[in-house]
DNA sequence: TGTACATCAGTGAACGCGCGTTCACTGATGTAC
DNA sequence: TGTACATCAGTGAACGCGCGTTCACTGATGTAC
């Protein structure tokens, strides 16, 4: 039943689940996993960071409300902890499509830009969580420190230039991906080429078409 | 004073405003447009498509929630108002700017470039409204129609290529600007470089560097 | 020139909702003796 | 082998909040006569 204020801002009514059973004695870290699980679950299929309130992720999970506050001191705690582990992901794809792409530096960076995009396009609710200004409130994620050094050394590698043009590249690479991600997810209907396509346009252009580290 | 629920959800509570004057009669038009640009205003401050609720926007005009309803059917309508005349004053500062430009189509695409991301650093809870998925619901504004033509007459007068390509440099162009407003806005403390270099070197390495339609 | 009245431009109280958070509690499960 | 008991893993009711929306109303202001 969609009362106005549902209407109003979007929230869903979250599926009723089975009231979820009690660890066993020593297990209750198990509910912590499931917590942030659920949280997550919540983040990718309604898209928006508002719906992963404390309620909503109880009911998801079986569970009080008021037991979440067995492991996080309160909502932005959980919000954070959602975070750390998206991003965690993130990086992850990367890492492991760069891996399985060899060590050719130019195929590194197309597989790292391809792993990006698919990452996001696959888990838009996910990857909207980890820029979302709404959640960016006490501790944001440091992308800029842990994930970006893998990038950095491939997309050097690539291009053989200096650490400013290879910084500035590379923040070009970042701005253009995540603005694909984003504007596709918002903007379905728009006339988008492949992705694949976009990506691999958008690799030619910035490393350049022909001077890989050869 | 901050309560319990305001701290978890980032709610701000609207500055007290004096009571407004009751327009003149036959004036009740405009208060509709007050209407509009206190939520631009809401939208401008906060940064959140989710403080624009019918309660802050009337707190901000100086009226009372139910006045609105003479004005919006609902809500979505408000929002909906509100994104129509934030996309119009980014098509506006486009366009303008590729004006100022003069015409030779590269300095053109390069002052559209520049104005966008101006526009949207500069007014960033506006830029997000247009493109804030929360907000999506019900009739997006149509960026894809209106405001897009003069770009793509530009873009196709600097390449000289095809439709294909052009299509697909506009494309790159509109992702890699979005992203780099919408980046920059979430992670300031970011080691950017500085935003007109950015967009000169994005806008040389998509329209090739020497080939413009000279 | 005066006045009744329709209309315009709003107000104010109330509704039921979901929210984050606090507080006192409960019942199963291991363990010490 | 049995049992008292501490602890673990939660529950349930309540708080005050802001929200969208509905409803019946009010008071100033023009206008018709």
């Amino acid at each position: 039943m969609m009362t106005a204020a549902d209407r109003g801002r979007g929230r869903v009514k979250a599926p009723a689940v089975e009231r979820r059973r009690r660890a066993r004695r020593g297990e209750g870290e198990r509910l912590r996993g499931e917590i942030v699980e659920a949280a997550s679950r919540l983040l990718a299929e309604t898209g928006d960071a508002h719906a992963v309130t404390l309620r909503a992720v109880a009911r998801t999970v079986g569970v009080t409300a008021t037991s979440i506050y067995l492991h996080f001191p309160d909502r932005a705690s959980l919000v954070r902890a959602v975070r750390r582990q998206c991003f965690a992901e993130l990086v992850h794809a990367m890492d492991a499509a760069a891996d399985a792409a060899g060590a050719e530096p130019r195929a590194r960076v197309r597989a790292r830009a391809h792993a990006y995009v698919r990452f996001g396009l696959e888990h838009s609710g996910r990857y909207r969580a980890l820029f979302e200004p709404a959640l960016q409130s006490s501790a944001p994620v440091d992308i800029g420190q842990s994930g970006v050094e893998g990038v950095v050394t491939d997309v050097a590698t690539a291009l053989g230039a200096g650490a400013d043009e290879t910084w500035l590249v590379l923040v070009q690479f970042w701005t253009a991906l995540h603005g694909t991600v984003t504007l596709r997810a918002v903007r379905p209907e728009f006339g988008w080429p492949g992705v694949e396509r976009q990506v691999d346009d958008l690799v030619d252009r910035l490393t350049g078409r022909g001077n890989a580290a050869t």
